[in-house]
DNA sequence: GTGAAAGCGCTAACAA
DNA sequence: TTGTTAGCGCTTTCAC
């Protein structure tokens, strides 16, 4: 392509590089001649010289992509500029599959690695401490040392928990996951925090039947409350049905608060749910941006990053209908 | 790293990849020495000469990710034993955004390109004929003389029809989604086929909502079905939901079957739902497969492959249990 | 301001 | 059987 300008190579990726002196002329005709060639550089002989690759891994055992999915569009959505792809790879739980997908990055070289997983207390089946290239922890526990992001679990609840006694809710109980999560634990302590004491806390399967059956203890118990705050959309999902069922009206007699802010169960709950959204896609946003400044040897502080969490207003709690229409659309625009 | 073995860089080179000949003694001190240093060949200077990178790319507009995921997961299946990586480039319905991830891929010279989409009937909104490497397409339509993967909505819509027929059901409706789409018609088609008339079609939106209504209209024009085919798992959750409500006992009166077989609905609405499966894992295994052949230079003929649907049998059509059981179990393993 | 030459880490053809 | 040489497509000194 260089001799169609009337320069050598050397000018030529001097030119494209905007690197190097050279007439103005000179540069623009070596560009003219590119874009009419339809010339792109060879980005691996380039990255041979370079050491870079212009390329990051994202490794996964969130097969079902519940979380990893947003992540990954925040990361690709701050690096795709920069001329970064970015490598998925699932390994499940399997620490041979992890290894194979983990060597394969490496031999092609990626700038760096993004872990991501499906729980923040659990480590992926596959060991990144020392390896050659960068590694960000996003959504998944990170070794010693690491830099890792997780979503601040604490402050979310607390916001949920907050939204409920500003709408005059007095008897707000939790039912959420099993208590070995440290996510539960975490939004279990927002929750007594938020009401100040030791509240109900119901703990069972993150599933839309434990939902159902909680409900239906609880009203068994006569302890019936005003207010419940779920551990995700699917438990949230399965109380409001079970309350519908009872003739229970939501929001009217009791609202509901979910966890996730998982569209297709948020959305699809009658009433609509509001939720808490662990904004996965800024935390993956943040994790792109983190590895890069890592891969071009700029320093970055190690340690555990908590992002904060937005509630997403629905319909599930009452309250004023405008502000929940444009609070909800608002939140929609933001991410 | 060769010196180690005390043998030329050229020898090692064989040496490790089973080729030139040398004794084996040599072949295996090289190897020893490889493994001892944990020498792992840069895959960018050999990409550099064989021209191959072992790397290709997942375009798609699916940022939800329901389709793209089982077909990603496929795809990668299918690769990472040769050594393949994927990247995945989320494009939405932007073509400039295309654009970009497009040229990054190529780049960084993939061996090919694997088009995914939500629905088969639409194209990216990217242009990739005339590319300089093979492109396969999975669920989105393909350009003029292309390999494309679809899954066969007909076959699948088919075994359902009969798996209600067979049951005994004689008043079957289908309730689907917009007339527009391909998959709806083709879907329509084999359920009319399949009950030998024009039958009760309902066309609305692939939501829950639209379930619900649907099943409101039903039975408010008094003509009752015994079973209701529905285009998607939550226009059948929809259903299998209003039906409850009306006091109407799923399968003992009605039996509902969905679509797409996503267990996120499929296996939480009560009762789970019998659901077509589209097989988008093995579909995107043998896109994978299929794109290595292309880049490999073998010859693929071009045209639009349809892929088997498989009916997962659960619990909203009632009949054998013990058969469900073990049909819905095989199944699962299956994939 | 521009170009010639070296070299990134590997493989392939050819000598030895 | 092994080693030497050339070269993949680019960037980067360093002469000119």
């Amino acid at each position: 392509m260089a001799s169609r300008a009337g320069v050598s190579v050397a000018t030529a990726s001097k030119a494209l590089n905007d690197t190097g002196r050279m007439t103005e002329d000179t540069r623009q005709r070596v560009k003219a001649a590119a874009t009419e060639l339809g010339f792109r550089p060879n980005a691996m002989a380039r990255g041979l010289i370079q050491k870079r690759s212009f390329t990051i891994g994202l490794l996964t055992n969130d097969t079902y992509g519940r979380f990893t999915l947003p992540v990954m569009a925040g990361i690709s959505e701050a690096l795709v500029d920069q001329g970064v792809s970015v490598f998925l790879c699932g390994i499940e739980d399997d620490p041979a599959l992890g290894r194979v997908h983990l060597d394969a990055m490496l031999d092609k070289q990626v700038d760096g690695i993004i872990a991501s997983g499906k729980r923040i207390d659990r480590r992926l089946p596959v060991d990144l401490s020392n390896l050659p290239v960068p590694v960000v922890y996003a959504f998944t526990e990170g070794h010693e040392g690491s830099v890792t992001l997780v979503s601040d679990d604490f402050q979310g609840s607390a916001e949920a928990v907050e939204h409920l006694i500003a709408l005059g809710c007095k008897r707000i109980v939790h039912v959420t996951g099993p208590e070995t999560f440290a996510s539960v634990k975490e939004r279990t302590k927002a929750y007594r925090a938020g009401i100040g004491g030791d509240g109900v806390v119901l703990y069972g399967a993150w599933s839309e039947h434990w939902g159902h059956e909680a409900v239906a203890q609880l009203w068994q118990q006569g302890e019936t409350p005003d207010a419940i705050f779920c551990g995700n959309d699917q438990i949230a999902r399965g109380v409001v049905d079970a309350l519908r069922e009872r003739g229970v009206k939501v929001p009217a007699d009791v609202s509901v608060v979910g966890f996730d802010n998982w569209e297709i169960v948020a959305g699809q709950t009658r009433p609509p749910l509001t939720s808490v959204d662990m904004n996965l896609k800024a935390l993956g946003r943040e994790a792109g941006r983190l590895v890069l400044e890592l891969a071009e040897g700029k320093p970055v502080e190690p340690g555990v990053r908590k992002l904060p969490c937005q509630l997403v207003i629905r319909e599930s709690c009452g309250g004023n209908a405008a502000v929940t229409e444009s609070r909800g659309g608002v939140v929609a625009a933001v991410d």
